[in-house]
DNA sequence: TTGTACATGCATATTATTTTCAAATAAAAT
DNA sequence: ATTTTATTTGAAAATAATATGCATGTACAA
């Protein structure tokens, strides 16, 4: 059993994916990249990723950052996440898998890997005939500083 | 560390509940009970149950179901859980902790339970200093049934 | 019975997401 | 550089799930 380990996404990639399938690079598409790829964390809400880019162009519009995340999606370059309600969440695609401890109070997220809760994920999973394709585990909770 | 068996909620708790607390004993909620409580299955979609509802009583409304199954999360008789997208899933409180097999083909659900890997999930928690209150943990693929 | 607070049904509001379409524009072709 | 064209954009509206306001109806205590 190898692992080929899967190349982080950089806006790079993006440049080039655009060029090779024949798509247009814009202002607003680098702007958005910009921010999703080298922002300063890793999980982002569209309207927090607008936000930003209106900084940088005050025109840019919820439905070009919303149509350009969901074609990060598409494309194998972000991954959409949902934790409880509220609003989905992306973060680049690539990094070493992993599991999402969530503070209920700050909404702080930590993530986390534990390779002997996946193998027995995978146990369960194969006991009951399933092939798994992916799976959810989060821990919800209140963090350290939230808990004085 | 003592365990105290949860009681599985039912609808004679829930008759129970509605006179102790001064609600009023209606039709519609009793046949909503009926159907959430005694139903073939353990995972309900709010429009499940109007539909089986409107069966007994047609002029039942979706604002009442709804109203109905919120109350039911509200006092501890049932669960909000929502796998994927799609509508919120509700389930009887009070049967043992488990977890959940999802086929992504036939929406097949399966429950599962293992101590091992909730052992684990709280090892991590505490790694990170939090206090954990819950978790969520639900494993995709395809059935046994689907995956021919 | 009758009074009244609670519950219901209908309509409408919210919230997050998704699509439509005319106008704008990136990139290719002159 | 100018024209052409297909793609992309912004604004608005559509959709989907959830949630609420309000006039009317009803359970149940008096
Ligand atoms: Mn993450
Ligand atoms: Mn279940
Ligand atoms: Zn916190
Ligand atoms: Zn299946």
């Amino acid at each position: 059993m190898k692992l080929i380990p899967t190349q982080i996404k950089t806006k790079k990639h993006f440049d080039t994916f655009l060029v090779s399938k024949g798509f247009k690079k814009t202002r607003q598409r680098d702007i958005i990249a910009e921010i999703f790829f080298n922002g300063p964390h890793h999980h982002y809400r569209i309207e927090e990723i607008l936000e930003h880019a209106r900084k940088l162009d005050a025109s840019i519009s919820y439905a070009t950052v919303y149509r350009t995340m969901m074609m990060f999606v598409e494309i194998g370059f972000a991954q959409q996440r949902q934790f409880g309600k509220g609003q989905s969440l992306f973060e680049v695609q690539g990094r070493h898998h992993h599991d999402h401890l969530i503070c209920t109070q700050c909404k702080k997220i930590i993530e986390f890997e534990n390779e002997t809760i996946e193998k027995l994920q995978a146990q369960v999973a194969k006991r009951h005939g399933f092939k798994m394709t992916h799976h959810k585990m989060e821990l919800y909770g209140t963090c350290v500083s939230c808990q004085k």
